[in-house]
RNA sequence: GCGCCCGUAGCUCAGUUGGAUAGAGCAGCGGCCUUCUAAGCCGUCGGUCGCAGGUUCGAAUCCUGCCGGGCGUGCCA
């Protein structure tokens, strides 16, 4: 609909071009806007006054001859000319219930595919499996796996990447318990089943214990020259924690699956070569005994370039030489044409250096998009990083307990007639969504405040008050003893509160748009939110079931369908369960 | 020092490539349950968009300076 109006503006402009009204030389980006005020109409352009200046003509004129150029068409009820210049649209309703019908039919709910697929790479929650996952993870994990089922919605092809540090020094003091661990016969398996407590203990003995810190070094070069048995205690190590992280996933209802894992160390062979190549190219300079790349782009203090440092003077690699040679697989053999990093903000600058350095290196076209995801951390309420009860960081894990143990309480507290088998299930739904749900519906870019009394409620833009609104209209349903197949007859917006659940309905395919192109889940959060809003008014002043009229009743009974699909689509593509009761 | 990000209602947050009277939720206040889930709905109060300039028909949004905060900045990732 939008895209619909936005090419009726564009044949306008052309036409207006050819007649010698605009100049030849203007493209003007055409936008549309949902005005805030419903007598603006459905849309607003603020075309008019972009182009008065070049047209040089006031802009009321110049719309009224915009108006005039547009093509002729069926979805346009009304254009008129407001303000200062604005043209506001209004959709003939006739149009606004055209496409609903079409979303009705359509188990994609009217979301067009993609013209030209793109291949996506998309590298997200990567965490170190040295330890378990914590607090820190989640934020990663959570907004790319929405990310991706968003880009897999809109027909690309999606590869995610899970980008697991699983080499670096840590791995040495690690093998080096672990050998103590197994040679005093315990099962290091079972020690292995809470990885936090063994970083710990492994730490503490690199840190305290005479000659440890030294032997874990020895091992980690032994490991990197490919011995045979620390290889094998390092597998065993990696195997243990990769199945922790898979639970985790688990119970997030995140996509990631153990075939997603792109290791680090995957890269290994490749990182001389890169290298090799770097120098090749003539991009590289050894500085202070480490071989480096100076870009032009990146200065510090004095002026003076940054470097990209590749290679220590030690010989060993560092991360950028790993995302280097990342990039190239991704573009050269997976064929990316958009590759998506969900990583903290704080490396904006790191991701900024190895894009501009990939592109020079030839590792990635111009046409491959390279794409920083940044987001901001997850803050406790007194505004410092959140941390546990104790201080330290809180497992991902814990976390996740702690959720359905407040839903559990909660969903006690309201005595409702569920069994103890569909609280249980409830509570886990809305304590994990209450988790996701906060964290997914705060502006990406921003830290925000982790709290569980805000993140908990059922009032506000929540979780629980979006799968609540779904159990509401789903309970229409069940009531009456109709599935949605069983609606029949058209849509019929009679009152203004039906007509303003229709046109929430039909705005679907434009957020999912504005997420796709954004990786922004928040918007399609923000819109849950105000669908849900439209349908408790809709259900709070129209009566359905009990309406007199038949043909208003389906009119109704299609309209609360098609909000439930909506939901419940979007709320999947957030990785977020509904519930049929609650 | 330099670079990036942030500062919006008492609180938590929207407002992304400049648009109309800056919006939600919570908290506060006032209403609505013998009819489809009140875990809901309706109304109301609340703002010098950190400060000062500038650009423009129009600025929370762009530019400059300042104040306050966070992060990053050569051998961790």
């Amino acid at each position: 609909m939008k895209q619909n109006i936005e090419a009726l503006l564009q044949s306008a402009v052309d036409t207006l071009i050819q007649n010698g009204t605009l100049p030849a030389d203007v493209s003007p980006r055409i936008q549309l806007d949902r005005p805030r005020d419903k007598s603006h109409g459905d849309f607003a352009s603020n075309l008019a006054m972009m182009l008065a200046k070049p047209a040089k003509q006031n802009p009321r004129a110049l719309a009224e001859a915009i108006i005039a150029a547009l093509p002729k068409n069926d979805i346009i009820g009304k254009a008129e000319i407001a303000g200062p210049g604005f043209i506001n649209f209004t959709v003939d309703r006739s149009q606004l219930i055209a496409q609903l019908e079409a979303a009705w039919s359509d188990a994609r709910l009217g979301v067009p595919l993609a013209e030209t697929p793109d291949i996506v790479v998309i590298d997200y929650s990567s965490p170190n499996l040295a330890k378990e996952m914590h607090v820190g993870h989640l934020r990663s994990t959570i907004i790319g796996d929405a990310v991706a089922r968003t880009l897999q919605l809109q027909g690309h092809k999606v590869i995610a990447q899970n980008h697991v540090g699983d080499w670096g020094t840590q791995f040495g003091m690690l093998l080096a318990h672990m050998e103590d661990v197994q040679k005093e016969g315990a099962s290091a398996e079972l020690q292995l089943s809470d990885l936090e407590t063994f970083y710990k203990a492994a730490k503490k003995r690199f840190d305290d214990e005479a000659g440890f810190a030294d032997r874990a070094r020895s091992l980690v070069v032994k490991l990197q020259s490919g011995d045979a048995h620390c290889k094998a205690l390092w597998m065993q190590f990696i195997e243990t924690s990769l199945a922790h992280c898979q639970e985790v996933y688990d119970r997030l209802n995140v996509q990631l699956k153990r075939s997603d894992v792109m290791a680090e160390s995957a890269y290994n062979d490749d990182l001389a070569n890169v290298v090799i190549d770097l120098e090749a190219k003539g991009l590289l300079v050894e500085d202070q005994g480490a071989k480096c790349v100076f870009l032009e782009e990146f200065k510090g203090k004095d002026d003076e370039p940054l470097p990209i440092i590749v290679q220590k003077k030690d010989g060993g690699y560092l991360y950028a030489t790993t995302d280097l040679a990342a990039v190239r697989y991704r573009a050269g053999q997976l064929n990316a044409t958009r590759v998506i990093y969900v990583v903290d903000a704080r490396q904006s600058l790191h991701f900024q250096q190895i894009f501009t350095l990939s592109r020079k290196a030839g590792y990635a076209s111009e046409s491959t998009s390279l794409e920083h995801l940044g987001f901001g951390m997850v803050l406790g309420k007194d505004g410092r990083p959140y941390k546990s009860r104790d201080g330290g960081v809180t497992k991902l894990a814990d976390l996740l307990d702690e959720a359905e143990r407040r839903a559990a309480d909660l969903i006690a507290a309201k005595s409702t007639d569920l069994s103890a088998q569909e609280q249980a299930n409830v509570a886990r739904v809305v304590g994990i969504s209450s988790v996701k749900y906060a964290d997914l519906s705060k502006n990406r870019t921003s830290d925000y405040v982790f709290d569980w009394d805000t993140m908990l409620s059922f009032e506000g833009n929540t979780a629980p008050y979006l799968l609540y609104a779904y159990t509401r209209v789903n309970s229409l349903f069940q009531k009456a003893g109709l599935t949605h197949d069983d609606v029949q007859g058209s849509i019929d917006l009679a009152t203004e509160q039906d007509e303003a659940l229709a046109a929430k309905l039909a705005q679907f395919p434009e957020i999912i748009a504005t997420v796709g192109a954004k990786g922004m889940p928040h918007f399609l959060c923000g819109y849950l939110f105000e669908l849900a809003g439209a349908f408790s008014s809709f259900y709070e002043a129209c009566p359905i079931l009990n309406s007199d009229d038949d043909a208003l009743k389906q009119s109704r009974l299609k309209l609360a369908a098609l909000t439930a699909r909506t939901l419940q689509q979007g709320l999947a593509l957030l990785g977020i369960e509904t519930l049929e009761k609650m």
